[in-house]
DNA sequence: GAATTGACGGGCG
DNA sequence: ACGCCCGCCAATT
């Protein structure tokens, strides 16, 4: 089940280190982990990523701080980890509506570079 | 190997 | 705000 190039083992891992540094309460999305990994494109395999580090991070990884960039959780195929994702942001204070929206004015965090 | 899928994004009506 | 469509690309089928 884990047959991945060099180069994709790489980007799991990068996505691994940038989502690690979303603040506590905070959120960023898919889209701006690739942008700042500088691969706009790989947005869906951001998503991949993270679906990938559920298999053995679950409690390390905050990987319930990445939504999509109009401020929604994503939905997943067939599975309640949307609702999952959903409580344990608000457990850190994060305001979720009912339609599982968030104000990106309130907990965006959508840095321009990493500060390494 | 070809086709489909997907925890996405952006543009447009 | 919402839905639709198209571009994107690794992973899965």
């Amino acid at each position: 089940m884990d047959r991945l190039t060099d180069e994709s083992k790489n980007f799991h891992h990068a996505v691994y280190t940038v989502v690690s540094k979303i603040p506590y309460g905070h959120v960023t999305s898919y889209g701006h982990i690739a942008y700042l990994l500088n691969k706009p494109q790989n947005s869906r395999q951001v998503g991949s990523s993270l679906k990938h580090y559920q298999y053995y991070n679950l409690d390390t990884l905050p990987w319930w701080r990445v939504i999509n960039s109009v401020g929604k959780i994503s939905p997943r195929g067939n599975s309640n980890g949307e609702y999952v994702q959903a409580e344990r942001l608000r457990d850190e204070g994060v305001i979720v509506s009912s339609g599982h929206k968030i104000d990106l004015e309130d907990f965006g965090w959508f840095p321009d570079e990493l500060d390494f």
